[in-house]
DNA sequence: AATGAATGAGTATTCATTCAT
DNA sequence: TATGAATGAATACTCATTCAT
């Protein structure tokens, strides 16, 4: 009702580690129960504090998962790309590339499957989450977009975006199946076929080195 | 889950109609207001009858959802491989399969958006409907995997389970993505794009017909 | 959020009993703790039906409290105007119709003191009360407006829409006072003062008879 | 309000300050919110403290309003009373006495509304306020009771207490009903009538002056 | 078969007050 | 003196489910 609801912005130590191990918490009670089976109190008494002491670090629980699901993909994120451009200086083809993709990409998702579950629901259920995973989404293939333009020259493909999006989804989709549970076939041959499938229909030739591309032509 | 009262199956043709009613409302609740923000009193007053009355059909909310997406997904399901068939034995070619499959994939999941969301999620926060995804989701890339193998002079890959998955996977998230959500990049583009990356993936020649196989030997 | 709330409107004799079980309940729970002193939870248990019943009947507790005085201020209200043609058929003077809205006015304000506190507090706390009282404060010094306007000829006042309000407010706070309270001189002298003054200000002659005014023309 | 804890008596300037700043403060809350909608830390923010600093200078949010209160009628009260004598050597009449009050009284309600109504609520909700009222009026009441029997000669009332009270509720009523709401009647007609009707009950003849009482026998 | 009144455990959130720093 | 982080009891309200009629 009233406006003086006051975000707790920790600067000291004590009042950091009160929020991560909120946060750690919160983790464990979202894989365990799922958004709608967790509670503020749980949370708190997981992290050994109050209710009150949880509400004045986040306004509810929404917005404590928010934070955790923007923490992990700022991970997952950057732990993908930034190796990307030093295997290709290293003369790794196209088939490589794709294969540390999925290793990376493997890692990031197995970090927590069952937080996983819950980011995944959260986006067909909340409108917040929703637009936040779309941008994410986004972000993610315009990046690829973008790597696959640097090196245009060596791809079957035309339309980059949209190869970037369908790619992104064979991607994702197969690495939540596998993170998430059922594997109806063995994870190894699920990702060699993975990167069959992207790298057949991306590269001219998916086991050229994909470097120095002037020497090529 | 458990059956511990007796559920009312209808033989009647008014109990039957009673049913249906109560199985719209209940898809228009949920397709408004999710999951959890539906609940029985609301589907009830939409069918017209007392909640009770909603009781004597269905256990509790979930079991209704449950059997609104198991109708729905044997309707799908049909659809699809329905006329496949037919298709190949009118001299079409690997490319034009996967298009004809791309455009029933997308009428079936148009047919409700917002009940599709609400399916999606349900798997990843339920048990129930977590083990009921991945039995449909394996019925139908055994489904795949069936039929691929019956064309398997005709294509690149080898392992057939594998690929089945991985482009069931690829549809799947490629379809949602477009009925759920926000394009980046114009359906059309995309639909081209997933009919390229998975026709280039499994057949030699996706650009030669598929039935007659006898001949090309 | 929904808004399929339905309340509750009683037909069956039960049901009614139920409400007044309810609001009876509430009355003595508002009067002894006071608005923000009494919760739902409470007044339930008052009368001795659970939470959820409550919530049937009402939709919060100001609805109770709202439909409480509401009652009884349409019993006092009608308790007041209605003898008062007679008395005058009667031949009563001024001063003695007077002293009959008084005896009136204090049975009414005595009806539930308690009930009285709470009302007066609540229309200086809350926007929907003080419209509320403010509206049937209007009618009553409409009606007592009115009332003077048909012996006009009688009276030594000219504005009667002011007298009509300066009086009501000196009946009021009066009456409140006596009934809330802290009576600093015996009621009895108190309400001789307030006839007293009452009469002398509003009548040419107090102890003349009011009917029949043609007669003394 | 009993003072279990020391609560601190500012002797220092910065402290006594700093109590001021406390109480601007809290009027400003109360007035915008009401009691229950104000909170300690609402109002040592809008002070510029910190919540233990408020709970240094005063025991709950009960005692700030009370001293707040305090303080207002305490001037309230003198500014009524102080000119009184001189209007009357000025050869004022009781009915520009009585004016004299009502313009005095207007003035004083209209400092601040907000905390008139705060004021008004209280005293219905608790005991505390409720005795603080009843004294204060009772203050005021033989106040005007002894003002009343400086002039006895000229009244046409007898009993001065009861006389007292009643044309100090009426005034009261009319007064917060101006202050507080939405006048039904112009100010001024109803003013007016309320100096009418005090002026012809009290005074034997309203327009005569007041002093000097010696020269008219 | 059908109704819908009744239940009450459960949930999110607030806020007066304390107390270690 | 002053701070503001921490506490946790308390509150309004919902909804899945039952069962007397």
């Amino acid at each position: 009702m009233t406006e003086q609801n006051t975000i707790r912005v920790p600067q000291q130590t004590r009042s950091i580690e009160k929020k991560k191990r909120l946060m750690d918490a919160a983790m464990a009670e979202f894989g365990a129960k799922g958004f709608h089976g967790t509670n503020a109190k749980g949370i708190a008494k997981g992290a050994g504090v109050s209710v009150g002491t949880f509400y004045a670090y986040f306004t509810d629980k929404k917005a404590i998962l928010f934070e955790i699901i923007n923490q992990h993909l700022i991970e997952i994120d950057q732990s993908i790309f930034k190796t990307l451009t030093r295997k290709m200086d290293e003369g790794a083809t196209g088939r490589e590339v794709i294969g540390h993709i999925v290793k990376l990409g493997h890692e990031a998702h197995h970090h927590s499957p069952e937080l996983l579950r819950v980011m995944l629901s959260m986006q067909y259920i909340d409108e917040d989450f929703k637009e936040y995973a779309a941008t994410e989404f986004n972000g993610t293939t315009t990046k690829l977009s973008k790597f696959l333009k640097t090196m245009s020259d060596r791809l079957r493909i035309t339309d980059m975006e949209a190869a970037a999006q369908v790619v992104a989804n064979a991607f994702e989709e197969t690495m939540h199946s596998v993170a998430t549970g059922q594997p109806h076939v063995e994870q190894d041959r699920l990702y060699n076929a993975l990167i069959d499938m992207t790298s057949i229909y991306l590269f001219k030739d998916p086991d050229a080195p994909l470097s120095h591309p002037s020497q090529d032509n």
